[in-house]
DNA sequence: CCTAGGATTGAGACCGGACTCACATCGATG
DNA sequence: CATCGATGTGAGTCCGGTCTCAATCCTAGG
């Protein structure tokens, strides 16, 4: 109806007051349904208020209320598909529960990290969901808990703060994968990963990822238990772009002592290094085992399939803006949830090669 | 230094102020960096504020400017890899510039699409990137204009509004990717896509989504130019789930009439359609060939690698942003960018099934 | 008929900054 | 030494709502 379109300034409670001929006071507790309003002053409000196509203004209510019914949300990167995943639980559950999703890439960088919490808590969210870059510097949420404001982390923990998880119990699937790969005859197995680190894999470092480090330290327990060496010249991390993950991967499965398995630590590094596999005319599951985390749709189109481990990250995020809601209402914290990765045995992981397994060569001797 | 957790209420430039022994006015000018300030009164401001660790209160500073430094971004989904994409072009963008991002899903519900931009523009955003889930109701977009603030659509178009769009040229790719079909033997070719009607498609009906009319659209000028009838019969609209997209793909293939080639509308629906292909036993490109839209990395991977229709969705995203931002700022608008898709030859489009090409007979019979 | 107590109502403070305006201050100019 | 423009500075208003508080209205009980 009245769509001038110069006329800036937005219709306000008090244009509403004066069109319906009560106080700002009144017209305010009908529109904000509070307070004690009759009929008649109701009815006439609400017509100004349709009349004019009167909008409130949130940030003006957030003001005063301190609630802004918003939610931070800071993760790696909403490009890859389990962030995007983690994401659409995230904001699925929190339209539900009438808050909105500010959403902050860090690219896993932590300086921006620092800065997209910031910006947020200056915005003034309700509550904040962290996918940590890192594990070791975390000061700058331990501000988000002096300022007051509900924080929960979501598939990864950070340092020694005490706050509430959604992750999966990373040392036990990575364990559990292994026993697999071990039980398949493999012993030299490789572990691939973007983490970047100032210097190459060494036993003893500090990892800033709880989650690589989880996943080697599984790694590890399998070849205890099973009283064999952990190949730790095998896990690569750095592994950032296409052409690193290409030469890492080349470098592992190439000399007198190669892998025999792959272990892919996300969905990207798993395209460069099946890719990789493929150029060195090598074939899956024959020559090279392959084993991926996510388990994303398209790994069961591949040929052969991919053997992946999978991880509840939906699940993940609506647990996690659950738990932030509770707390931003402040309500008890239910009791922990447990998210439990499965290993999807599909078809990228074979018996060890032959050539190198006397047992796997006598039964190529019978099929020739 | 301060961390008194139960105190909840914020430190503000009052309390900057008495600290530093100035008026509220100075405080606020030496923190907000604006009108005449001594060096003296802004040293002791800022010691202030960092003993205090104040932080600005963003939702007030908003309110009297005017501008809150936040753009919403309504998609269908980020839960798509396509999505995923665009949005992390406008992030990054946005970041760049100042600006945080609000991002709101709707299923590709016209509904949640308009409750996402009421509730955007009642949170006083400075500006709005939309992809229209219909391109048909639109009085919610108009709203948008009316409020003043700028709109900008991303991968369609949507109705007659003068809107700046960043999309790709569907009609042409779309009848780029049918000659090549058409040149490779085949004249049954199914398109399949999640587009929710209320009827099957047939040829006159007005379509809900842009995208989804011009790519039909292409098909069938490629047709008409090759003089060739265009099998209506074989568009498909309405594969929601995997069921049935599982459904639609057999019936497609099945009986005498059946498809040689299908065209996934995007990446969902591809990897329903494929397992459906392998399950009925059939091999691409051989007996059925296959091109999807959308070129994600796992295309690559698969045997025989996908022919894909590539589209510059980061850049669209990058664009969107960009544009937006010079009409927040008053700027004119550039010139109007487009976006090209681009057909990916691979594997998977093959020459039509031997038993109905009598050539391919011959071929097939040398071969053998 | 009078009055206590609940329902209504309007004035105005307040949230936390930005910004206007009137009033100093001060070195430099004439 | 008076004057002028350029800072500096503090008081106070405004943004658009929420909310407190005192005043006014009404109606039922005495």
């Amino acid at each position: 109806m009245n769509g001038d379109g110069a006329r800036r300034r937005d219709v306000t409670v008090a244009d509403v007051a004066k069109a319906a001929q009560v106080s700002k006071a009144q017209a305010a507790r009908a529109l904000g349904n509070y307070g004690a309003v009759s009929d008649d002053v109701r009815e006439r409000v609400l017509a100004a208020a349709e009349a004019l196509s009167y909008r409130p203004n949130e940030l003006a209510r957030s003001m005063n209320t301190g609630k802004s019914h918003t939610i931070g949300v800071v993760v790696g990167d909403i490009e890859n598909p389990h962030f995007g995943l983690a994401t659409r639980g995230i904001t699925d559950t929190a339209k539900k529960a009438g808050y909105n999703v500010i959403l902050v890439n860090t690219d896993e960088d932590r300086a921006a990290e620092v800065d997209a919490v910031r910006v947020l808590l200056d915005k003034r969210v309700d509550g904040l969901i962290v996918a940590p870059a890192s594990s070791v510097d975390t000061e700058h949420l331990q501000e988000v808990h002096q300022s007051g404001r509900p924080l929960v982390f979501i598939d990864r923990t950070a340092g020694d703060l005490k706050v509430e998880t959604m992750a999966v119990d990373m040392a036990r699937i990575s364990r559990e994968a292994t026993q697999y790969l071990l039980g398949a005859g493999h012993r030299r197995i490789a572990f691939i990963s973007t983490l970047r680190t100032d210097a190459p894999y060494s036993p003893g470092m500090t990892l800033d990822s709880s989650q690589i480090a989880d996943r080697i330290e599984g790694m590890r327990q399998a070849f205890l238990e099973a009283e064999l060496p952990f190949p730790e010249d095998l896990v690569r991390l750095n592994a950032g772009d296409a052409d690193s993950i290409r030469s890492v991967t080349r470098e592992v499965l190439r000399g007198p002592d190669q892998a025999t398995a792959v272990v892919a630590s996300d969905g990207l590094i798993a395209l460069g290094v099946v890719e990789a596999i493929q150029e060195l005319g090598l074939s899956i599951p024959a020559d090279v085992s392959f084993l991926m985390y996510d388990d994303f749709a398209w790994t069961r189109l591949t040929t052969p399939p991919l053997t992946v481990i999978a991880q509840p990250v939906y699940n993940m995020g609506v647990a996690a803006a659950k738990a932030l809601i509770r707390q931003m209402e402040g309500l008890p914290p239910a009791a922990p949830a447990q998210f439990t990765a499965t290993l999807v045995r599909r078809g990228s992981v074979g018996p060890r090669r032959a050539e190198e397994d006397p047992r796997q060569d006598e039964l190529a001797a019978t099929l020739n």
